[in-house]
DNA sequence: AATTTATTGTCTAATTATTAGACAATAAGT
DNA sequence: ACTTATTGTCTAATAATTAGACAATAAATT
């Protein structure tokens, strides 16, 4: 049995992303929970290999999480402080992995997964309806969580998420990325109520349509029939 | 001879500081040129100890370097390229600290110097004034240079320089952190130009100085008579 | 087929913010 | 007393944002 190899990757420093996603008026983050007794949750994450970028080693993480190769992402903050231990891994040592025991667990070269780690936090935008959630290799679930209503996560965790939320909130009309969140075609609603969960406040309709149509980056297409008693509204595609 | 202790650091990590330092209109950045027969210049940086937080780290190495302790400084950026190596070391081993080759290298268990890097970047604002600039154990002198005309800096550290500049330019109005450039007090003109200089274009005075002064956070003290032939413009302090 | 309902798209007026122009105040030189 | 260069602030012009209004319309109801 080999989970990691001690050789390939770079040690003390890893990577955990903070996976956004959107449905039905709720901004979610893609959260795996990890297969022990008492059950954890952690952001789902990884290592960098010694000849592997950092953007590569995200997207590689990504990939095996979401199967999506082409998501958006971006690094936005390194978590260092000193006391940055896995604890919930040396407390659960023998149920780690098939029950391996301290002693194994030290013959396996892993014991440098316990050590106090850096952590380079990135953030993903995907649209919820492309992913196919795939669990990690210790893992009992993957599940969504409205970002408002998160898990305990393990150590600085939550704190990464808020950190991440706040920096995408800086960065949403700056870089014109929340399309990311959303299916090819939306409509101006759709776009409108993303922004509200995103900021987690109302934005008023006349104003923040004639906002995101003086963008010029979106593309007006037919008209969508829902079936319901009043004006269909236009579909739109983001474009560039 | 032990230059670096491999025990205590953790390996293939480390950090990088742009100083910015302000004086006469123009916005600076302190570089030091390391002692080797081909001048090398490098943002000053160094390493983490396997108990110290990233931003502990940072604070100890600005500290070596400026004599500063309660330095304005921010993460802002982590260079991960998978290339990235420090040729310029690796070309200079025997000219590297004293004469030392290859052998001797490796026998003081420097070897993991030679890897590929991942570095956090910070970048720092002093008042340049207060700064004693002091050099590395390797270093052959230390400079202020224009922003707009550094020199030719290893590896990727020109790239460095200008994230920092970006990320400081976005941070400028909304953090208020200016003022770590100029020293205690100022005139008007002085914040202006300060601006001008990191913005690298001119502001209208007028409304420059309504802006400013609508921040609420300068408090204004006695006139500063300068002796030129004009009215004599007042101080102003940065309060909270 | 006319009427009602809920929502959409857009227009205009009101408000606020930004930019440009102007000028009095003043410290020291002539 | 007059001149010069600069400072501090005011006001008008322009631009951007916000709030209010209303016609258009898809489907249900009468």
């Amino acid at each position: 049995m080999k989970l990691f190899d001690e050789k390939n990757f770079i040690h003390q420093l890893s990577i955990d992303c903070v996976i956004f996603g959107y449905k039905a008026g709720e901004l979610k983050v893609l959260i795996p929970k990890i297969l022990l007794k008492k059950p954890l949750y952690s952001l789902p994450g990884g290592f960098i290999y010694v000849d592997e970028s950092i953007d590569k080693a995200a997207l590689r993480i990504l990939e095996e999480r979401t199967g999506i190769n082409d998501i958006y992402l971006e690094q936005y903050y390194v978590f260092g402080n000193e006391n940055r231990i896995n604890n919930d891994l040396l407390n659960n040592l023998e149920e780690f992995s098939q029950q391996m025991n301290q002693l194994e667990f030290e013959e396996n070269g892993l014991n440098w997964l316990t050590n106090r780690f850096v952590s380079i936090g990135y953030y993903a935008l995907v649209d919820i309806n492309k992913v196919n959630p795939k669990m990690g290799e210790m893992d009992e679930s993957v599940d969504w969580y409205n970002v408002k209503s998160l898990p305990k996560l393990i150590m600085d965790h939550n704190e990464m998420v808020e950190k991440a939320l706040e920096t995408l909130r800086r960065n949403l009309d700056e870089k014109l990325i929340g399309f990311n969140l959303l299916p090819e075609t939306f409509t101006m609603r759709e776009v409108q109520e993303l922004y509200e969960a995103i900021y987690d406040k109302p934005f008023a309709r006349n104003n923040f349509q004639k906002k995101i149509l003086d963008l010029d980056v979106l593309e007006r297409l037919e008209k969508k029939f829902t079936g319901a008693a009043n004006k269909a509204p236009y579909l739109y595609r983001f474009r560039r």
